[in-house]
RNA sequence: GGGCGUAUAGCUCAGUUGGUUAGAGCGCACGCUUCACACGCGUGAGGUCACAGGUUCGAGUCCUGUUACGCCCACCA
C-alpha cells in the first residue's frame, strides 16, 4: 500500500468522461446473474419521457436512485439496474411533428425512400403511417443516446447491458402479451361509453391524464317554456335530453315527470328528480346534454336517458342533427361550426327568439383537459378498451388498496395519494388510444356480409407470433386481399396508452416471458424509485398489472422523490437558459457537485434549485482530494496498532458515524447519511488533521498511530462519501489502489473498533479541539498570522476536563506553536500569551 | 369541498423517542500568502423556532385551533 501514485495538484478536470470509460471496460455495475434472489438488489428504474431533452429534475431524482443502488452494491448486492427509455405515445408524436415537419396521415401509401425536409416547413407534410413511425424511430433514436451521454456523465451506476425502450420489440411483446392475458381472465374489454376525448390529438383520454384549468365563462340563463335554467354551453342546446332538479327542491316537485320543449329546436325533454342536483346552483335546475360534462354522462346512465350527440370528433357540429332534432332552422345555423362559434351563434339566435334572459353573466370555472392538450375535452362516444383497475368494482378496488398497504413508502406519508386516488377512482382504466406511435392491439376482427365488424368474435394472434402490428400482419387463415374486405378481416385501428406498457416495466426490464431465469432473480424488484405527481399513473398501474398477472406486488418499498422548485418557489420549468440545462450544469460545478446538492435533500421533499449548494458539494470534493493527498503524504506505518487515545477517539466516532449513515440508507435516507459524513469530515480536517500532523511526520512510535488512524479514517470516508461522490472518492481510491472503490464493501462500525476506536473518552477530540480553537481565537483577535507562537498558554478546567487535555497535550502544543502550556483544575479560564511581534 | 405536506438566522436546510445556552453551510464582517487545499484557512455578528391557546417540572419537538404557501383529489349545470 503505497502513496506513490498521489499527483501533485489533484484536480477533478476530466474525471467523469476518464471513469466512465474506465466503469465500462471494467464492467463495474454490471449485474452479476448468477446470483441467487437474496442476493440481489433490483431497481425498477423510471424510463424518461424521450421527447427532447433531459432536466434539473432529472439530475435531482435518478440521482437518489443512483445513492440507493450504489449503497447496496456495496453491502454485497448484485444490483440490478436498467436503465428504460419511454418512447412511444403522444409526446414523441408532437416531437416528430415539430422536428420534421410532418404529419401521419393513415391514407398515405408507404414511401420506403422518404426523406425528411432539413428544415421544416410552413405547411406540414401528410406522411403515410410506416413513414412517421419510422421517423419517431430515427429521432428517439438520437435522443436516446443523447439522454446515456447525460447519465453516465451524471455517474449513475446502471448496467448499461440492460436497457429497453418501450416502443422496442420487447416492450411490444410484453405489452401485447400481458393484454391478451388480461382479455382472455376478463380484465380487459372493450366498451361503447361516453369517453372523455382531445379534439386535437383526436384521441380518447384516461382518467389520470386529466387536468382543471381555470377558464372565462359564462351562465346563460334560458327559458324552457316557463322554467329558466344557466347553462355555460348554450351551443349543447340541441344535445339536450332532460331537466333535472334535486328531489326535495319544492320549486320543481310539481313538474318531476312532466315535459317541457327545448328553445329553439322544440324537442320535448323530460323534467326529472336526481340527488346530484344542487338547488343552490344556478336555478337550481339542470339541463343535461350528451354530453357537456362527466355529470351528464352520470345523470344520462343513473336516469337511462336517449343519446343526442351533436359534437363530432372533430371539435364541431356534426352536420346531421340528432334523429328527433329539425335538420333545418337553428341547427343548420350550428352545423359544421367550432363549439365557440356555435356558441356565438347559438346567442344570438336565442336573443332573437327572446329565450336568453338578461346579459350572460362572465365566471371563471374549472374546465377539463388533457394534461398535454391545448383545447377542452369533450365527451364522445366511442368504442375503447379498458383494464379493470377496481375503478368499477369494489371488491377489486380493496385488493388495490390493500397492495398500497402492503408497500413500504418512503416518506410513508406518500401513501396517501395513493388511497386518495384509488378510493376515488370512478370508472375502469382506459387504454386504448386512436394513435399511430404506440403498441397495436393486437387483434383483428371478422367482417360480416356487410362489411360489419363482428366485435364479440376478435381473431386473436397465438402469444409466440407477438410482436405483431394488425395493420399489416395476418390474422391466421385469412389472406391480404381479404384485409377491410366484407367476409374478410379488419385490424384493430388503436394503439396502447404509454402507461399501459410503462407499467409492465419491471416484467419487461426483468425479462419476463423470455428470461424466466433473470425474471425469478429481480423480481418482485425491491423498489421502485419515482417522483410523487406519478403516483396515480405509473405507480399505480404497475401495481395493477403485477396484481393481475403475479398476484403479487412489482416490489417491497418505493422511493418517492420531490420536486425541484425555482427559488420563487414553483416547479421549476424546463427551459431557463443555458446555465440550467444539465450538462451546462453538470461541467460548470462537476458531477459530484450535482450529485451533493440532490443528496442534500430528503427523500420526498421538494427542493429549491440552488446553486450554492452545488458550490458547497464542488468544495467537499475538492477537499477530499487535496486531505487525501495530505493524509497520504505521512510515512505509511504500515500494520499495526492505533495507540493513542486522540487516535482512538477519532476512530470511535467514526464508528458512530458509520452507523448512523448505515442505519440512514437502510432507512432510504441517503441525505441524513451524507450529513454525517460530511460534518465528521470537515472535523477530520480542521480539528484532528491540524493536531496530529506535527507528530504524523515525526519519527516515534506516536507518529505510526497517527499516520495508521489517518489511512483508515481516509479508507472509511472515501466508502462513506461513495455513493454521493463517485468520481472524486474513485479518483482518491485509485492513488493507492487497483480496484474500484465502488466494489468495495460498505464500511463496517465493527472494524474501526478492533482497529482501536473502543474504550476510549471519544470527548479527548472535542476537548483538544476546543483548546485549539481558544489559541486560534487570541491569534484571531490579535490580527496574527495562526503561525504566531504562544509563548505561554493557561487552561483551567474541571478535572474530567483536564485529565483529557493532558493525554492531547503534545498535540495541542504543537499545532498551537506553544512554548509553555499550564493544565491546571479550576474555574474555567484560558489564558494565551502571544509572542511579542519581531 | 376532501386529503397530504411545509413554515427554525438575510438565503438553503438539520434539529432522531420533549431535557442545560436552538445547529450547519452559503452570504456578510474582520483577519490570515499556515510547508494538502486562495475552488483555501481562522475568528465573529446574526434567530420571540408562522400565530394563539393547551398538556408538562420543562415544548422548536406533543395536543387543539388559526394563518400563509405548495401539491394531490373532487359530480365544475
Amino acid at each position: 500500500m503505497t502513496a506513490s501514485n498521489v499527483p501533485d495538484k489533484p484536480t477533478l478536470d476530466g474525471v467523469e468522461l476518464k471513469w466512465d470509460a474506465v466503469w465500462e471496460e471494467r464492467g463495474t455495475y454490471r449485474f452479476d446473474r448468477t446470483a441467487e434472489r437474496a442476493d440481489v438488489y433490483s431497481l425498477d428504474t423510471p424510463p424518461p419521457t424521450v421527447s427532447g431533452s433531459l432536466h434539473v429534475g432529472h439530475m435531482f431524482s435518478y440521482t437518489h436512485e443512483d445513492l440507493i443502488a450504489r449503497y447496496h452494491r456495496m453491502r454485497g448486492k448484485s444490483v440490478f439496474y436498467p436503465m428504460g427509455w419511454d418512447d412511444n405515445g403522444l409526446p414523441t408524436e408532437r416531437r416528430v411533428q415539430n422536428y420534421y415537419g410532418v404529419r401521419c396521415d393513415p391514407a398515405q401509401p408507404y414511401d420506403p425512400s422518404y426523406e425528411p425536409p432539413e428544415k421544416p416547413g410552413k405547411d406540414q407534410v401528410q406522411i403515410s403511417r410506416q413513414n412517421f413511425v419510422e421517423l419517431c424511430h430515427r429521432l428517439t433514436a438520437e435522443d436516446e443516446k443523447a439522454f446515456e451521454d447525460t447519465f453516465r456523465r451524471l455517474g449513475l451506476s446502471v448496467d448499461w447491458q440492460h436497457t429497453y425502450a418501450t416502443i422496442d420489440d420487447r416492450s411490444r411483446r410484453v405489452a401485447q402479451v400481458a393484454f391478451l392475458r388480461n382479455l382472455a381472465r376478463g380484465e380487459a374489454y372493450a366498451a361503447e361509453a361516453p369517453t372523455l376525448w382531445d379534439v386535437d390529438f383526436r384521441t380518447a383520454v384516461a382518467q389520470a391524464e386529466l387536468e382543471d384549468r381555470e377558464l372565462p365563462g359564462a351562465y346563460h340563463r334560458v327559458m324552457f317554456e316557463d322554467i329558466a335554467i344557466e347553462t355555460t354551453r348554450p351551443e349543447l342546446l340541441p344535445a339536450c335530453v332532460a331537466l333535472v332538479a334535486h328531489p326535495d327542491d319544492e320549486r320543481y316537485k310539481p313538474r318531476f315527470g312532466t315535459t317541457v320543449k327545448t328553445p329553439l329546436f322544440g324537442v320535448e325533454v323530460p323534467v326529472k328528480a336526481h340527488p346530484l342536483a344542487d338547488p343552490d346552483k344556478g336555478s337550481g335546475i339542470a339541463m343535461i346534454c350528451t354530453f357537456g360534462d362527466l355529470t351528464d354522462v352520470i345523470w344520462w346512465r343513473e336516469l337511462n336517458l336517449p343519446v343526442r350527440s351533436v359534437i363530432g370528433r372533430d371539435g364541431r357540429i356534426l352536420a346531421t342533427p340528432p334523429a328527433d332534432v329539425p335538420a333545418d332552422g337553428a341547427y343548420a345555423e350550428l352545423a359544421g361550426k367550432t363549439v365557440k362559434q356555435a356558441q356565438r351563434r347559438i346567442v344570438e339566435l336565442l336573443i332573437e327568439s327572446g329565450d336568453l334572459v338578461g346579459e350572460p353573466k362572465p365566471i371563471t370555472h374549472p374546465v377539463k383537459f388533457y394534461e398535454k392538450g391545448d383545447r377542452p375535452l369533450e365527451v364522445v362516444t366511442s368504442r375503447q378498451w379498458y383494464i379493470r383497475n377496481g375503478g368499477r368494482d369494489a371488491e377489486l378496488n380493496a385488493q388495490m388498496l390493500k397492495r398500497g398497504s402492503e408497500l413500504d413508502w418512503h416518506p410513508p406519508y406518500m401513501k396517501a395519494r395513493y388511497d386518495n386516488w384509488v378510493g376515488g377512482l370512478n370508472g375502469d382504466w382506459l387504454i386504448s388510444r386512436q394513435r399511430f406511435f404506440g403498441v397495436p392491439f393486437p387483434l383483428w376482427y371478422p367482417l360480416d356480409g356487410d362489411g360489419e365488424p363482428s366485435y364479440d368474435k376478435p381473431l386473436i394472434p397465438a402469444e409466440t407470433r407477438l410482436p405483431i402490428d394488425p395493420s399489416s400482419d395476418l390474422p391466421d387463415g385469412y389472406t391480404a386481399d381479404q384485409r377491410d374486405q366484407a367476409g374478410g378481416f379488419t385490424a384493430d385501428p388503436d394503439v396502447m396508452d404509454t402507461w399501459a406498457t410503462s407499467s409492465l416495466s419491471p416484467q419487461i426490464a426483468g425479462g419476463w416471458l423470455d428470461d424466466e431465469d433473470l425474471f425469478g432473480r429481480v423480481f418482485p424488484y425491491d423498489v421502485r424509485p419515482q417522483a410523487h405527481e406519478i403516483i396515480r399513473t405509473w405507480l399505480f398501474a404497475t401495481v395493477v398489472r403485477a396484481h393481475l398477472e403475479h398476484d403479487s406486488l412489482p416490489w417491497t418499498d418505493t422511493m418517492i422523490s420531490g420536486w425541484v422548485l425555482d427559488p420563487d418557489r414553483k416547479k421549476m420549468s424546463k427551459s431557463k437558459g443555458n446555465a440550467m440545462t444539465p450538462i451546462g450544469l453538470l461541467e460548470q460545478y462537476g458531477s459530484d457537485a450535482i450529485r451533493y446538492w440532490s443528496a442534500s435533500a430528503r427523500v420526498g421533499t421538494d427542493t429549491a434549485f440552488d446553486e450554492g449548494q452545488m458550490k458547497v458539494g464542488r468544495r467537499l470534493a475538492v477537499k477530499l482530494l487535496n486531505a487525501s493527498k495530505f493524509a497520504l503524504g505521512f510515512p505509511d506505518a504500515g500494520p499495526g496498532d492505533v495507540t493513542e487515545p486522540i487516535d482512538r477517539a477519532l476512530l470511535s466516532r467514526l464508528a458512530d458515524v458509520v452507523d448512523e449513515a448505515t442505519t440512514a440508507y437502510d432507512g432510504y435516507d441517503p441525505a441524513r447519511a451524507l450529513e454525517r459524513s460530511e460534518a465528521f469530515f470537515w472535523t477530520f480536517c480542521d480539528d484532528y488533521i491540524e493536531l496530529v500532523k506535527n507528530r504524523a511526520y515525526s519519527d516515534t512510535a506516536e507518529a505510526a498511530s497517527a499516520s495508521r488512524a489517518l489511512r483508515l479514517a481516509l479508507d472509511v470516508l472515501l466508502r462513506l462519501f461513495a455513493p454521493v461522490l463517485p468520481f472524486a472518492t474513485e479518483e482518491v481510491w485509485s492513488w493507492w489502489h487497483e480496484d474500484s472503490v465502488h466494489r468495495q464493501s460498505w464500511p463496517s462500525a465493527a472494524d474501526l473498533r478492533a482497529a482501536g476506536g473502543r474504550d476510549v473518552d471519544v470527548a479527548v477530540l472535542e476537548v483538544a479541539g476546543e483548546v485549539l480553537g481558544q489559541v486560534r481565537k487570541a491569534k484571531s483577535n490579535a490580527k496574527s498570522s495562526m503561525r504566531t507562537p504562544v509563548d505561554k498558554l493557561v487552561v483551567r478546567d474541571t478535572a474530567e476536563r483536564i485529565a483529557l487535555m493532558r493525554l492531547a497535550s503534545v498535540d495541542i502544543v504543537n499545532a498551537g506553536v506553544i512554548s509553555e502550556l499550564v493544565l491546571e483544575e479550576g474555574e474555567p479560564d484560558v489564558v494565551v500569551t502571544l509572542a511579542p511581534p519581531e
